[in-house]
DNA sequence: CCGAAGTTTCAGTAAATACTGAAAATATGA
DNA sequence: TCATATTTTCAGTATTTACTGAAACTTCGG
């Protein structure tokens, strides 16, 4: 009975792409973005921007922010089918491939900056003469140290293929 | 000269509160909260509500929800001090235990809530018989399997001993 | 070069989030 | 117990962020 069970997997595609938008607020990135994302990584074909609108019930405006955004971040990639003039979006379904690409934009928008502000305040406190001075000194130095570090870290982790990656974090666990 | 000293620290401490303050925008936490938690992890001595308004030009209100909601991720603690009626906060300043905390609190708030979300959804969709069903199942899968072994991941080394961590790290940066 | 199809921009508006300030509740000690 | 110091709550407001819809712009086939 294969109309029940496309009505089950539409129920269940709706839930996903819902839920998941909501998830995103959480995450830094708008309900919206994290929906396209969502429904498109569930869509076996590349669909288009009029889609995207119809499925989602959004604003011509808002469906192409949002997929131009993802299309920057790299999760999404645009199609040309011949003999469209339109173009479609197709997402990246591998999930190794997606964290790295998080992983990346999200040192680059909330470590990096963080990082030139301890070595800003690093510079500024540099030869303060007071117990004071040197304490707040100190701190900014312990916190760029770390952040530089786990910075290094991270992109080492997300430049991996997955498979060592895998490995790695087996021995972790184990 | 210890005034001009006196005066460069305080301004780099301003530096250094609004600055992070305005990061902790993009890490889903609010303006307010993370001026006060850079406000007092460069104070060597804890401080009360009435200062942190003060120095913040932030309302009553505002300062106490923060202060309260800082304590409550344990990125600061209350003191009492002998002979003072009132509370006094004091921030955690060792840079691991903040990252273990913080580190905690996201795989709290952002990973498992998708896990959730995905294991309804994989839930939802078992034994949908068609070609598309079976697709959507598959991908939920790959995306629930990856989330949780990342989570565990993530608790794994946030419950490390500092020296464990980096050793760890030291190898893999290698 | 013209007209239709498609894409991009953006001013105005809506929704979500954070903050204020004052009143209510609670704790302290005389 | 009462007066006072302190903490907590929350309705109203301000600020920030996201979305709409339509106009401007671009592209392409004829």
């Amino acid at each position: 009975m294969s109309s029940a069970d496309d009505a089950k997997l539409k129920q269940a595609r709706e839930d996903f792409v819902a839920q998941w938008g909501a998830l995103g607020t959480h995450w830094g990135i708008n309900r919206t973005m994290a929906q396209i994302h969502a429904l498109l990584m569930t869509e076996p074909e590349a669909i288009g921007t009029d889609e995207v609108m119809e499925r989602l019930q959004i604003s011509r405006g808002n469906a192409h922010t949002n997929l131009k955004e993802l299309v920057s971040w790299g999760l999404i990639r645009t199609i040309v089918k011949k003999g469209e003039r339109r173009e479609f979006f197709e997402a990246e379904k591998d999930v190794w491939k997606i964290f790295t690409i998080v992983a990346r934009e999200r040192r680059r928008r909330e470590i990096d900056p963080a990082l030139g502000v301890l070595h800003q305040c690093l510079d500024d406190s540099r030869g303060i003469d007071t117990p004071e001075g040197r304490a707040f000194h100190e701190q900014m130095s312990k916190l760029a140290e770390f952040v530089g570090f786990a910075s290094n870290v991270a992109d080492r982790v997300s430049g991996m293929k997955y498979g060592i990656a895998l490995q790695l974090a087996a021995r972790l666990l184990s």
